[in-house]
DNA sequence: CGTTCTTATTTGTCCGTATAAATGGATTAA
DNA sequence: TTAATCCATTTATACGGACAAATAAGAACG
């Protein structure tokens, strides 16, 4: 019969949580001032607590409150605040090489950071890493994409026997091994000359246009368990990412 | 007295959902498999619906589950999904200049996409920019930062007209004054020769190696309205951005 | 004046119940 | 066979009540 006009009869308890962003937006609550309690929004409007629940509950969601036992319902913000995510599933999606790529290890062994190196890494002198040097590739005539070293705790040094090795990324493979997880991750991008002990490895003249990627992997604790410090020559590689304006991030 | 031990006792509804969790991950429902009703739930750990249910939200908030009326619990995966994820309160956070930081403008004026600069910025060739060049500065003794092409639309050409030209983003300048927002942005970096074009006001040689930076901004109907490109010699600028392992993004 | 204790307030957790709305499968009708 | 209808199931919404735990403010104490 009728084409279901979709009457869109909200439910009480988003009605009061409408109402309440508008009362919050139009400065009613400012920041700080507290919620009316919910006895006194169930007087307000003649309704249950778990309604008044449900509708405080989206407000909470939204970033406007945070409710604290004792206290009440504290007003943080009077705008759903507006964020850009750049959100990925996981750290390899991060690294925006395609699944095509691979690693060809060209060495690997024990190495102890001298300043240079603890200031590349961000740790401290002396520390004692796992390194394994390896050639980033599409395929084996192509000019490859990069030198890649990755530094490890020595704990982990096992990863290197695994055999998904140059495929699979190695905080990957240590999360699988040694339930090590990444709990925290930093990117730092920079341009420099193209080192020369990679120079002829990469097919380019040492002191040309050399893009570094360093990324550092923390787990609990802060930790930092892996820095990966890949090397670029001009062309063969660029960095992007997106992000979307949100009101909250979804998985 | 007591050092407070923390006895940790769980709310029942935390328990079951992290005893449901368990099972999940242990595969006893696999994805696409119904969880038992709440009904069900319900008679298994002798509790009320009220707790049943705070405990299936819990799993939806996780992303394990969706629930659908007259269906059930639907069981859409078997790990929490684990994001990482990078998010801003504005595009300026994002562009990690320090507040410190201003431009100069060297020079204005409109300018039509050729082949090339087409590709460069994403756009069909032949379209009509407004272009500003300008000088990324900490002070005006020190060398500069970079060097900053933006590109915005003929009808934003008035935002060079503004006071605070030369330090607030332009975007949130366009932002302001023609109520254009950006809903999506877009980042690539790469590496490149210096352009003999720059290279003597940013005091460097052409050819030296130089980070190129592009970030296009879409407003509505995914609208290209703004493309900066900024160049910044070796040693300059160094791109960095942290990311946090989080199940559900949060303000 | 400062400290400890008490108390009222407020949200968190949990129980019971009822009705509405959506879904999928079975049934019926064309 | 196909389409429409009915129905049992399941979650969504909403009501009622109770006690626990955290908080802030006042009272009592030194």
């Amino acid at each position: 019969m009728s084409d279901k006009p979709r009457e869109r009869k909200l439910s009480r308890y988003r009605d009061i949580a409408t109402r309440l962003q508008k009362e919050i937006r139009l400065g009613k609550y400012p920041v700080g001032d507290l919620l009316p309690t919910e006895t006194e929004l169930m007087a307000h409007y003649s309704t249950s607590r778990q309604t008044v629940r449900e509708a405080l509950r989206i407000l909470m969601d939204q970033g406007l409150i945070v409710r604290r036992v004792g206290l009440g319902s504290v007003i943080i913000a009077t705008e759903p605040p507006v964020l850009f995510t750049h959100s990925v599933k996981s750290l390899s999606e991060w690294l925006r090489y395609s699944n095509e790529t691979y690693r060809d290890v060209v060495r690997s062994g024990e190495i102890v950071a001298d300043r240079d190196l603890a200031a590349l890494l961000k740790c401290e002198p002396g520390k004692q890493w796992f390194l394994i040097e390896s050639i980033r590739r599409v395929d084996q005539f192509a000019a490859p994409l990069g030198w890649t070293e990755i530094y490890v705790l020595r704990k982990f040094a096992g990863v290197v026997k695994r055999s998904d090795h140059g495929r699979a990324p190695v905080h990957e493979q240590i999360a699988k091994m040694f339930g090590q997880t990444t709990e925290y991750a930093q990117m730092e991008i920079f341009v420099r000359k193209m080192p020369a002990a990679f120079a002829k490895a990469l097919q380019v003249e040492a002191g040309s246009p050399a893009l570094t990627v360093v990324r550092r992997y923390y787990g609990l604790k802060e930790e930092l368990f892996e820095v990966t410090v890949t090397t670029h020559p001009e062309g063969r590689y660029t960095y992007s990412m997106d992000m979307q304006r949100s009101l909250r991030p979804r998985v």
